[in-house]
DNA sequence: TATTGTTATACTCTATAACTATA
DNA sequence: TATAGTTATAGAGTATAACAATA
């Protein structure tokens, strides 16, 4: 058989893996992984356009609106006029919004550590590297990625 | 700012990046990712239950379920009777789903060739074997991986 | 003309809980 | 008693296409 997955099969585990256990953890606090990593995109004060937030999050405009209604709903996110642009508007954190985000970062640390736990330092290092490098060309388009880490 | 998030968030990236490229592939056949990936499982000759069906694509029972009810009312899965337990259903690819899985599969070999073409043999494997362990870890169970690759 | 966001719409996947039938 | 699968139900995320307002 000339069956052979493996990398993408891999991807898939890991991924839907950290995805259920996000979720999981989050439950009591109603919020699900996805919504964290939108907070997350906006949690150190910064301000996005739906569009941009969408590049972030690897999501799109669409699903992105869909979020932040729920969201808005709870209070966590408000969109402003952006003051430059009438047509976009500047996503950013509310207070309450800013204080679950580092509630559920908080909560989620226990799932980052066990991560880096199965692994050694350059290791990980390796592993970010590719992954980025994967989603670049999977992509046809930019990086995703964020500020490089302490880690 | 403590945020840090690199790892998860490059393996959303990652990950995403993939699942949507593999959707824009498979639209004019009809068929989704998740799909195709429990396809195949299936694939060479296997005969599941519902349960290790999902356990293998990282999904769960009811989920397997409403994906088997569509890939059957589309000729691809035939849910027998299983020899031994009368509870479990045995679940394969019909003709056409064999078929089916085959196009697909050669369909996505040009997404899975620029994944591979990111990065060495020896990358490649330290990266399936870091991704497995995360799943490992993540899952609190077993380890939902295929036999080991020619790659 | 191109772009940001909205709206409407639809579908897949996800997941829980209660249920049945077998083991 | 535990397990395999079903059912009902609900919701999140995804995505496309047509549209309005603005650049």
């Amino acid at each position: 058989m000339e069956t052979e997955p493996e990398l993408p099969l891999a991807l898939r585990a890991a991924y839907l893996a950290l995805h259920r256990k996000t979720d999981a953890r989050f439950t009591k606090l109603d919020v699900t992984a996805d919504q964290f990593v939108l907070l997350t995109a906006l949690s150190d004060g910064q301000v996005l356009t739906q569009r941009e937030l969408a590049g972030r999050i690897s999501s799109d405009p669409s699903t992105v609106r869909a979020m932040l209604v729920l969201l808005e709903r709870k209070g966590f996110v408000k969109r402003d006029v952006h003051p430059t642009d009438l047509r976009a508007k500047a996503v950013s954190l509310t207070t309450v919004g800013k204080r679950m985000q580092k509630k559920l970062w908080k909560a989620g640390q226990p799932i980052r550590d066990e991560m880096y736990r199965c692994m050694s330092p350059d290791e990980a290092d390796v592993l970010v590297t590719l992954l980025c490098k994967m989603a670049c060309v999977l992509s046809d388009v930019s990086v995703p990625v964020q500020a490089p880490s302490k880690r």
